[in-house]
DNA sequence: CGCTGCCTTGATGCTGATCAAAATTAGTGG
DNA sequence: CCACTAATTTTGATCAGCATCAAGGCAGCG
C-alpha cells in the first residue's frame, strides 16, 4: 500500500524550488501547476501547465531541476518515488505520464519554433483550449499576461497587443471573468 | 528472449514516418538520426538528433506522429514493443531513455527560448558538445547548416553568418572535415 | 571540366523587443 | 461601500535584429 499525503495550497504559493530533494511524486488533483525554470539574468522559462491527474515531475532520486508554483488554487497528492516505482498500477501510470509530458514538449517546442508571434500565441490558445477548458468552446485562462509571455517566449506587450487586436477584430470574445472564445481564424 | 533486428542504413536515407504503425522501438547503435515533424508550410521542426544507445520513439502501438532520418551511415536495433515493455530489463531501459528525451526536450524548449540567434547557437553548439562529440573538446557537427538551422528555429542565413562571425573573430576555429572546437565566449 | 547542392555574403524591410506612460483591475483597510 | 494603493494590463513611439530576397563562391562528383 503506497503512503499517499495530500494538501491544498493557495494560488501563487510554491510547491517545490530547483535544488530541493526529489523523494516524492507529485499528482496535482485540482487546479493548476505551472513548472519553471529560471536563469541567472532573471528570464523566466515556463515549460508547462500542469492539470487534473498529471504528475509534476519523474525525478525519482536527486535534486529537483526545476521549480513549481501554484497558479491556481490546488489540490496536491504526494507519494514516496520508491514505492511508487515498485507498485505496478502507479508504475503504468507514471508511464504513461511521462508519455503525456513528451507529447506536450514536443507541441511546445513546435510552437516555440513557429515563425511570427501571432501563430505561437494562437497555437498556445489552441493548446490550453484542449487542454485546460470546457469542452462547450470556452478557453479558461488561469495564468497572467506575464505567464503566457514566459512559456510562449514572447514579451507581455506582444500578448497583450495580440489580444487587443484580436478582440477587436472580433476573433476573439470575452465570455467570462478569465474566459474566451475563439470567434475566427487567429493567426492572421 | 526479446527477438531483435539490427541493420545499417546509409546517410540520409528515412527510418520511418510519420503514419507508420509503431510495432517495434528502435534502439541507434551507432550514427545520427534525426527526428522532425512536417507541416503544410513545408517547414520543417527537428525536434531531436538522437546518437548512439538512444531510443528513437516512445510509441507502443498506434500510428507513428513523426518522421526519423538516417544524417550519417547508422546500425539500428529494432524491438518488438510488447515484448520489449513485459521484459524487465528493456522495461527498466526504456523507462531510462524516456527521462533522456525529457531532458533534451527541456534543454531544447530553453534553447528555443533564448532571445538572440547567437544565444540559440551558442546553446546549440554546447548541447551538442556535450552529446555528440569527443571528450578532448572538438565539436561534431554531422548535421547540414539547413538542419541545425531547423532545429534552431533560425534561418540558414542567420545560422551561416554566426560560424562565419564567430571563426572571423577565432572564436571558434575548424580542426578538421566536420569538427570545431570553441576557443571563447559565443554569445556576444 | 561542368554540373549540382550546399554554403556564404550582401542589401533591405518588417516584426517584435524595448523604453515609457497611461489605463484598468485587484487588493486593503476604514 | 468607498477611498486609496499596488499590481497588472494596455497603448504608444522608437529601433535593433533577424528574415527575406538575391547573387556569388565552393566542394563533391559524374
Amino acid at each position: 500500500m503506497i503512503q499517499e499525503t495530500r494538501r491544498t495550497l493557495a494560488s501563487h504559493t510554491p510547491v517545490y524550488f530547483a535544488g530541493d530533494r526529489a523523494t516524492d511524486l507529485v499528482r496535482v488533483e485540482r487546479g493548476v501547476v505551472m513548472v519553471f525554470n529560471l536563469f541567472e539574468d532573471g528570464r523566466r522559462q515556463i515549460v508547462d501547465f500542469v492539470t487534473a491527474g498529471e504528475l509534476l515531475h519523474f525525478q525519482f532520486d536527486g535534486e529537483l531541476d526545476h521549480y513549481a508554483e501554484a497558479i491556481t488554487e490546488v489540490e496536491l497528492v504526494s507519494a514516496p518515488s520508491d514505492a511508487a516505482l515498485s507498485d505496478p498500477v502507479w508504475a503504468e501510470y507514471i508511464f504513461q505520464q511521462m508519455r503525456g509530458r513528451l507529447d506536450r514538449d514536443r507541441r511546445h517546442v513546435t510552437l516555440l519554433a513557429q515563425k511570427s508571434a501571432a501563430e505561437r500565441l494562437a497555437e498556445f490558445l489552441i493548446i490550453v483550449s484542449d487542454r485546460l477548458s470546457t469542452p462547450i468552446g470556452d478557453i479558461e485562462l488561469p495564468m497572467t499576461r506575464q505567464e503566457i509571455a514566459d512559456y510562449t517566449g514572447l514579451t507581455i506587450e506582444t500578448v497583450s497587443r495580440l489580444f487587443s487586436r484580436w478582440m477587436r477584430e472580433r476573433r476573439l470574445v470575452v465570455t467570462g471573468k478569465r474566459t474566451y472564445r475563439i470567434e475566427g481564424a487567429l493567426a492572421a
